[in-house]
DNA sequence: CTGAAAGCGCTTACAG
DNA sequence: CTGAAAGCGCTTACAG
């Protein structure tokens, strides 16, 4: 079943054909009727291999991100789907579970696909980019970053939500505040942690190394750092984790150790995920706007792809206050 | 930068640098290091288009899934994805936004794309799958199915968590069952439903049409379910959602009411999602194994392509008692 | 407006 | 083991 069957049976030839299938202008209206009637007749669909064998296109965008089972990332695929069928566009999805050589390996494939245009929310260093920039294929980074390459993105502004998590705990009269980390190779696990020191700085808060825990953004180390954290033996009063999956994990454990959350500890979340709002209290998060990262990181990827360079957006970021950070049990000085 | 450019600077033919290239056994020692010191000279990545047009297969396969928000659908992306990465292949993944119309185009994006298989939950009926059925491309359901095909697929047991979960219920003295069921486009909306009324029959609970909900799987029906359930002259003591996202809109409209889950309403949610342990009462849920439904659905896949027809698979489900259900607040018999 | 022909980048019988 | 050649299914100058 491919093209020269329905110039057959249209009684044109393949060129012809080709010509009404693909839209040409310079096709007659017998033409037209005749391959347009044959196709549908003939259930023609034609081969995308060959069309962008010879077209330089795939009308495909591959998409890479750390993990589907994040629900701010799964939001993030969603947006970027939808935009991205505005321009008609496929979206290629790599899942790369949290890890370098497995994202790396989507980059390669993608490559390999021939994908118009590629979006990540990379982990890393340059040395996992280089296949990707070798090859010239626009693309657009979104959340995260690797430093030192030119690549335009979309990204969060990862200072000021924690910075007004902190003020807010801090005002509260918190004055130990447990972070949990996301990994250090992730520009947002380095600029959270940055803005975290820094606003402890800024305030009151203790500034002692001992309240601080290196998670990888996924649940199991979000209940890791919350176990260490509340055995310390000076533990802290409030918790703060650097992403939604990691809060998970973390409230997970607090629940279990029959401490209340909003009660006996004081909880900030980070991303509005529905669940947190389920809670009870619900969860004091910091947010931004995920369907506006996605769009953006499609409108920007088809401006790299026509040949421009677009300036890269940074998105605000902002807490809302809910009621699971209440001043601290022994009150404000403790 | 083609294979050509290989051949050249290995000083072979584009034949022998294309065997070396793909592994094939009749190729010298000498070819084999010449080539393939040239390819990775030259940073040589082969066209994959070229390649699948001669070759019947793109070692794609795609998937299909309804909503990628859904944490449930989220798992099973995951689980379909390393699976399909231990036979080298790349998952090609469509989100149908729970859309016929758009399942439908990924459908066809996905057949010009030339998969190698596909996997979906569909929605819809036959007319849907026309195209899939008339290309012959290997197929398999995974959660949903459509009636009259010979698709193999793997669901889940859709009748025995909810048994489970009216028994539950009754023997604590519920009799007033609020059921917020699916999309009757779906294989998993019907037979919840149904597995719902016959366990109606078999218990004592009231068989009132009116404590059925039609929602479509997505949270703001779940919403709009337990407003208009809880809103009856005569409400429900207790309320089953037929999926998670209609579970966390239905508990959102419980809390903004001031109705205490676990006290004064019971609540089964369906599916296991790791949010559903944080809420305090933790939920009582039907839970099903959805990494074993994904990794079967690449298996089966795997032995349509081979050309085998495999059993369908049918996976357990059940009850998973938790905090959320207690008797109702008048006692047994209300 | 149309057709014959070349070519996109590979793979693979075929002959040697 | 190797090379020349055909061909996968399209598209698009080129000439008419």
């Amino acid at each position: 079943m491919t093209i020269r069957n329905v110039a057959d049976k249209a009684g044109v030839s393949v060129a012809t054909a080709s010509r009404v299938l693909s839209g040409h202008p310079s096709t007659s209206e017998e033409a037209r009727t005749a391959v347009s009637e044959a196709a549908t007749k003939l259930g023609f669909r034609p081969n995308a291999q060959a069309r962008s064998l010879r077209k330089t296109s795939t009308q495909t965008i591959g998409l890479v991100l750390p993990d589907v089972r994040n629900p701010f990332f799964a939001d993030l695929a969603h947006a970027v789907e939808q935009r991205a069928r505005d321009f008609k566009y496929l979206t290629l999805f790599g899942n790369a579970n949290e890890d370098a050589e497995q994202q790396d390996r989507y980059f390669d494939v993608m490559l390999t696909q021939r994908v118009d245009g590629l979006i990540a929310a990379p982990q890393g260093d340059l040395t996992d980019l280089q296949g990707v920039l070798a090859s010239g294929v626009p693309t657009v980074f979104v959340d995260r970053v690797i430093a030192n390459t030119t690549v335009p993105s979309v990204t969060p502004d990862n200072s000021t939500g924690i910075q007004e998590a902190v003020r807010h705990l801090t005002s509260l009269g918190h004055r130990r505040i447990g972070y949990i980390a996301g990994p250090q190779s992730t520009s947002t696990g380095r600029e959270r942690l940055a803005a975290f020191l820094n606003a402890l700085k800024e305030t009151n808060a203790d500034d002692d190394g001992a309240l601080l825990f290196f998670g990888d953004f996924q649940s199991g180390s979000g209940a890791a750092g919350a176990r260490h954290l509340l055995e310390l033996p000076h533990p802290p009063t409030a918790l703060l984790a650097a992403d939604s999956l990691m809060s998970i994990g973390a409230i997970a454990v607090c629940n279990e150790r029959g401490l209340a959350i909003g009660k006996d500890i004081a909880f900030v979340a980070y991303d509005d995920i529905e669940a947190f709002t389920l809670l009870n209290p619900a969860l004091t998060v910091i947010s931004h706007d995920v369907d506006a990262m996605g769009r953006l990181a499609v409108d920007l990827l088809t401006q790299v792809i026509a040949g421009n360079n677009p300036e890269s957006v940074i998105l605000p970021s902002r807490l809302i206050i809910r009621g699971s950070t209440p001043p601290p049990p022994g009150g404000p000085t403790q």
